[in-house]
DNA sequence: TATTATTGTATCATTATGTTACAATAAGGT
DNA sequence: ACCTTATTGTAACATAATGATACAATAATA
């Protein structure tokens, strides 16, 4: 779903896009020591989804999902990821997308291009939370972040979905270094720590986990961070931009 | 390109097949410690390419990449997992296709499926060489092991998809323990080490391969291999297969 | 000024990996 | 038979990475 939906519903045909593709993006972002995902939520529905959208004809399925990525947060420049084609036979249910445009007053022809079977590649995102702006479009009541562990109800096959990003991401996240996109600009040694334990499901050792970020040569320490609490104050890092991947 | 070809050619409006999605298949084997992939030459062309298929339209995508792969080797029970999907727009050109089937003594009319824009998801095999039995069908000439550091000229940009799958087993390799399905039923560890050295295209230190490899756990040491060369002769292993990831 | 919790880092222990060395041994030559 | 040769299996030690503990430094607060 994305903005050009109501020429996508009268577009009964589907022209102008590639048939039965579709896009799904797991747009991570960290608050409160918690993973969090952008959802959405449809007029008149108690149905939750991922962001996604259609194929421009013309488009590569990259710059596709990045526009759709783009389109819900306005933030450009993110690291952004394929992870997995899901396109088991049984996905296939007209029903969802047949109650969202009746629920908006479209009575669609039977062999309407959205109720066919679709095919769809998921991609993962790791945004700053606190940069991303997340934007409802009409067809869409809402689009907020949600807590990874207190998910709602979700259309279809999207829960298996963020369970495979996530699984994803976390075997990516030693090898390519790219929990920092996570981050905010600045942030503590614990901050970054409580990100890894979080997304890992595990706790790390203190010492250690300080001892490798810093010897990984990729973190500038700023100041110190008065937090008001009773004790030593931690010193702020940013990441070193150019060390660290974030586009691909 | 599957067995079904020619009711595909026929078929010009895709009847039964999802639209615009293929399959491409990298089926990696070891042997003569290099690494190969199978390929197919098209008949009245100089032109390679991947075993490759098109999806029925109740069938799972993954199953439809069993199903090409199975056509290919006769091997079921295969190590095999999507890695990537190659969506730009430049890769739509439909001059191979037309070529191949106007040698083919057939005249495909201009909005031909076949002739259209194609999204195509990678697949990697890893297959036992010795027991694979490249199979042609009636549009290929040849179903053979090529050399991955003497590949022929391929269609399209299959070349660049062999050095994605490449990468991905690469990076694969230690994590998940996938190379074993490379190999044949008992090798010895030095077998082994040049399966590892070859994906991984440099040179290991051999005492402590050995010790790794065998302090994993999922070695079985079988009996001795006289070469016939003047020296110690190795022992032969097989892997422990519950204890290693073949299927998915 | 004492108390308190947290941070940064040093220190040592343990494990993993790199490196060297060497005994065991299966041909082949004499 | 016995010596030579190349390769294997593994021990032994060195170095690097990680786990675990300890402790000084230090911002608040009382």
């Amino acid at each position: 779903m994305n903005k050009e939906f109501e020429q996508q519903e009268s577009n009964i045909n589907g022209e102008g896009f590639l048939p039965g593709l579709a896009i799904d993006t797991v747009i991570f972002g960290f608050h409160d020591n918690q993973l969090k995902v952008l959802l959405l939520s449809y007029k008149n529905s108690s149905l939750y989804a991922l962001p996604g959208g259609f194929i421009h004809d013309n488009e590569d399925v990259n710059q596709a999902a990045r526009r759709v990525l783009e389109s819900r947060t306005a933030l450009s420049d993110i690291y952004l990821e394929q992870f997995y084609v899901f396109g088991d036979y049984s996905r296939y249910d007209p029903a969802p997308l047949k109650t969202i445009m009746k629920a908006r007053g479209y009575e669609p022809p039977h062999d309407h291009w959205l109720l066919k079977r679709f095919v769809s590649i998921g991609y993962y995102a790791l945004v700053d939370f606190t940069k991303a702006v997340p934007a409802p479009d009409e067809i869409s009541d809402s689009c907020d972040w949600y807590s990874l562990d207190n998910l709602p109800l979700l259309m279809q096959d999207h829960r298996q979905i963020i369970d495979k990003a996530l699984e994803t991401l976390r075997s990516n996240l030693d090898q390519k270094l790219i929990g920092f996109n996570l981050m905010t600009d600045e942030f503590t040694m614990g901050d970054l720590q409580s990100l890894y334990e979080t997304i890992l499901n595990k706790k790390l050792i203190r010492a250690a986990f300080q001892r490798k970020m810093l010897g990984l040569g990729i973190l500038e320490r700023i100041a110190k961070k008065w937090t008001g609490g009773a004790h030593k104050a931690p010193y702020l890092y940013k990441f070193i931009s150019n060390k660290v991947p974030t586009e691909n």
